[in-house]
DNA sequence: TTGAAAGCGCTAACAA
DNA sequence: TTGTTAGCGCTTTCAA
């Protein structure tokens, strides 16, 4: 009976989902009791919640959210927008399974999107999410200039930015720290004996690389080292042209004798170069960001590891206190970062006790 | 001016978003009429489509999705809840992103969430996605039976699995060619003059892992290897297993001269046990799956690389056919897998010609 | 070309 | 303890 009853559901191109309506009718309650059952809403009889149970079970009703959360207080919908650089990125999809766990608990889902280095996107996708009415955004940020979400603050859509800082926009924000976790590893070098360092940075005008320079120059400035604008290169987009930048880097007149790299895919292209002028293991290298196998090459990678779990619980921390109404100061908060010497970033300089 | 009036509305904790009566009140309008602007229905004139754009532009309204797609037929919500075992895998983020991609394109927004290997977590997932009514789910399932999801295709909830089939459910399937992409890797360590191959695998309940172990078994046949059992390791669950499993395998009587592994993490494991061993330039290995940097290792690995954005749209693609009313029969479409030449396949075995 | 009324599925605010 | 009414923000249906 049970079978044949489905078949006809399955075969018949009208039939819907069960309301609370039909449950209601089928219980004998109104509508009211039966939200307050599915609710778990104290004031309803055992008697009566069993029959409204037994309704639900038969009609094999589930309750629809979406109408739920639209009528409900605020026409919140509980569920979390996140914006990322790029979900193939280590530190992206940490922080996405961060947030997903925090979002879960709550309740709370999250819908997410890729959006590269892209500002048109970032403002799209953005767009779109508020238009779904999403009760808080997550955003990795593509674009230089975040002050259009001054309207969707006015929506009291609450944000938190991840990774870099918004630009002409105050927010929550959760960043690493680039500029003494940098400053780290190039004393590291310095400490083993290195005095002519080269710098390998991404694109210049992104917030993290300014930082990680800064950090690099500081180091330097505090073990009195002149920097070299020859041995600093940054503007370098991908592995490819880090290879190239770093073969022109260690063909010059006066090479350094250690590198120190300011990002994943420049540390690789690095890599790379260093293998083809077999300098891989005389010339020492400290990279920032880990990522798997790192440590499966030869020599070991050393490395500044960023903890994307803890970014994004932290993100998902301050974005969910915000929910719950917090009207602290916007707070920004700064993951350190850790290095890890696995090889690659002691190999002894000129200078090494 | 419109500074002071921001100010106010962002000081005006009462405030709330302006709705669709707010346009039409100040565009002395009908709600019918700004919902025709707003979604481009015909049958509007270009005077008063003027003022119900500039009533939309001095009240920065924007239309609540979500109601909308509660009223409209169906009660679709262009949404698609998405099911992955781990998005820190490439095949993984792969997916997400050629999924984001198509969904976008549709104006479908994706909810996700990993579940890792529990199958618990894929039920209760499901729940939560069914609860907020999305279109369509992609799911990489955890469990061993979907049965369940009976309830999901009576609500005409559309389902393509991916990288595994469903147990006990039928339903549309995107998956590679495990068995003949094994089989392909092998007869390559074959062709190089191994004869002694060493097979290790994860889980052996697991439908991928069970492929590929046919495949290994059919490709020895076809080369009239006779199959031995303590070649075969199967069960090896995360890299460090398959580091001991490596090691086991190699200190044998009578070690294999070649191996072929199963999946990702094994390879990572036994790439660590061959150079622990020193063998890793004298036993060849073929591994399933690619990730980056598996191209720097020494030697270069050789693998079977799956295509992630090309099971990703494919199953974005047979999940909008079926929600655009597609009935055809249930299909399962098989990605094929790339062999990458790199190195350490190609390892000259002792019957090499 | 325009609009009034009904209602998507549910909860809030009040009765009874 | 239970129910009634209104209405979330929008689209549908149908009438003017």
């Amino acid at each position: 009976v049970v079978a044949v009853e489905t078949d006809l559901r399955v075969n018949d191109a009208r039939w819907t989902p069960p309301t609370i309506r039909d449950v209601a009718a089928r219980a004998g309650a109104s509508l009211k009791t039966v939200s307050r059952v599915v609710n778990c809403e104290p004031g309803v009889s055992p008697a009566m919640e069993r029959r409204v149970r037994d309704a639900i079970a038969t009609l094999d009703y589930r309750p629809n959210l979406t109408a739920s959360n639209l009528r409900r207080v605020g026409g919140r919908t509980r569920s979390i927008g996140l914006l990322l650089s790029n979900v193939g990125n280590p530190l992206d999809s940490g922080v996405q399974r961060a947030i997903e766990l925090a979002a879960l608990d709550r309740g709370f889902v999250v819908i997410g999107s890729t959006i590269g280095e892209d500002a048109d996107r970032e403002r799209e996708i953005v767009n779109i999410f508020t238009a779904r009415r999403v009760d808080g955004l997550v955003i990795m940020a593509a674009g230089h200039d975040q002050s259009y979400l001054a309207e969707q603050r006015r929506m009291r859509i609450s944000m938190v930015f991840i990774d870099r800082p918004a630009a002409m926009f105050e927010s929550d924000t959760v960043v690493v720290d680039n500029e003494a976790g940098s400053a780290h590893g190039v004393a590291h070098l310095v400490r083993h004996g290195h005095r002519r360092i080269g710098f390998l940075g991404a694109v210049g005008t992104v917030v993290t690389t300014e930082q990680r320079l800064a950090g690099y120059l500081g180091a330097l400035q505090a073990a009195d080292i002149e920097i070299e604008q020859s041995l600093i290169a940054v503007g370098i987009q991908g592995s490819e042209a880090a290879h190239e930048a770093a073969v022109r880097l260690m063909s010059g007149a006066n090479p350094p004798t250690a590198l120190f790299t300011g990002q994943n895919l420049i540390t690789i292209g690095t890599v790379r170069a260093l293998r083809q002028l077999d300098l891989h293991r005389r010339v020492a290298l400290v990279g920032f960001d880990d990522i798997q196998l790192f440590d499966l090459l030869e020599p070991r990678l050393t490395v500044l590891a960023q903890d994307p779990l803890a970014i994004g619980r932290r993100a998902a921390e301050t974005l969910f206190a915000r929910l719950d109404g917090s009207t602290e100061a916007y707070r920004t908060d700064v993951i350190p970062v850790k290095l890890i010497e696995r090889g690659s970033g002691e190999i002894p300089g000129p200078f090494a006790g």
